[in-house]
DNA sequence: AGTAAGCTGGGACAAATGTCCCGTTTTTTC
DNA sequence: GAAAAAACGGGACATTTGTCCCAGCTTACT
């Protein structure tokens, strides 16, 4: 199975869109835009004018049902595009956008945005490269968080949040597992107790054969 | 939201290899296979050497964890395209896909897909829109199955499945959702008593206004 | 500094879901 | 058409997860 990554980045295409295009041709259809914390890049059910590409800073993707609980589908870093499933399908945003820290991006009017994956060819491969990407992460996940118990899945994100340097808010890895954080709480004390965890560390930490060995255990 | 399909269909695809290849271009790089229920068209972690296009029959995408349980990530039916993310990618198989009932396909060897998709703009766009289709429905049945309790996803299912005639395993429903099969069979009997689906018509059936009726209650 | 707002951690209990199991029914196979 | 295999339905119990709640702690604002 490909490697499960917590925050998608895509160095690639940040790459294309700030190198392969000239100034003439960015004009005034490819612009820099910055948001703070907490805003909103985009909004459920609304339509889009442009299609993302995030430059620095850390955003959630996350899914609002109706009865106001949330999803969070993917975490977003460095270089992910944003908004162009939208523009694919001509259809109304089916996520929103939210910064987690300040937020900078290039923004993309669709038109553009339209004409390039049709006639530029590395950026269309770009884009099927990361739709694949995508469909197999979330397929990925939706799979192991059905079939393992809440705690399996907390430990998997655990091993990946002790790669990163970003600090997040229990609410957020909560609706990224799918889990109250009542129950998110609960698992971390039982790790504690179990001493899978540091509670001394500065935050969440699981050693990395610790975690090898207890995958083999929910395995067997 | 989109509407939510439970069974994934295709036409347009179908009807491109169908009707806009030509019989020197299909020669030995495009052929009908068929494969009994039961068969496997593609084999988890396994490398393929075929795109497939689904052209009658019903299979199931699903992936087995290492506890031995397993995910059903989509049903496929008429025209659906397979195995092309792995073409994309240049990876391994994620998923297995069973027939469950006699499947016929068209088989692309991947050297051949792999052409098409960059020399035929129309292909392309057709790839790029099952991409983002699948990414939506695959993201929005995610939240709804981690948000909701299994009972209204199962709803959810049943209102899906009332338009189906094909029928299905239990097994292979309770997988789809996540949930055992006992569960599965504890929510029935619970909508039953609550007279909400009709024990005595031939299946699972549930009339559209009690449904849209419950979403409304879940969603308060 | 001082109050309000919002995280945090966890107790107590309720509800949902899983596991194990067994008897019945349906389907397959020879 | 009988025997074997698979699917079905559900009881009893254990485990997991959610809901409600409260008290302590941090952060933000004035």
């Amino acid at each position: 199975m490909s490697q499960l990554t917590m925050i998608h980045t895509n160095r690639a295409i940040l790459t294309f869109i700030e190198n392969q295009l000239t100034e003439a041709e960015k004009k005034d259809r490819v612009f820099l835009q910055t948001w703070p914390a907490g805003g909103h890049l985009l909004k459920q059910g609304q339509g889009n004018k442009y299609v993302f590409v995030q430059q620095t800073g850390l955003s959630k993707v996350h899914i609002t049902e109706d009865n106001g609980k949330d999803f969070i589908v993917q975490f977003l870093g460095e270089g992910e595009l944003l908004g162009e499933i939208e523009v694919i399908q001509k259809t109304p945003n089916l996520t929103t956008v939210t910064a987690l820290t300040e937020v900078t991006a290039w923004c993309i009017t669709t038109d553009y945005f339209a004409y390039l994956i049709t006639h530029n060819p590395e950026l269309n491969r770009l884009l099927l490269l990361s739709l694949a990407h995508r469909l197999n992460q979330t397929s990925a996940r939706a799979s192991y968080q059905q079939v393992y118990p809440a705690e399996y899945a907390m430990l998997k994100l655990l091993s990946v949040l002790a790669t990163q340097q970003t600090s997040f808010a229990k609410k957020d890895l909560a609706d990224y597992l799918g889990v109250s954080v009542r129950s998110f709480n609960r698992s971390l004390k039982q790790l504690r107790e179990r001493s899978i965890i540091h509670p001394d560390s500065f935050d969440l930490y699981i050693e990395r054969d610790v975690f090898e060995r207890l995958m083999r255990e929910y395995g067997e």
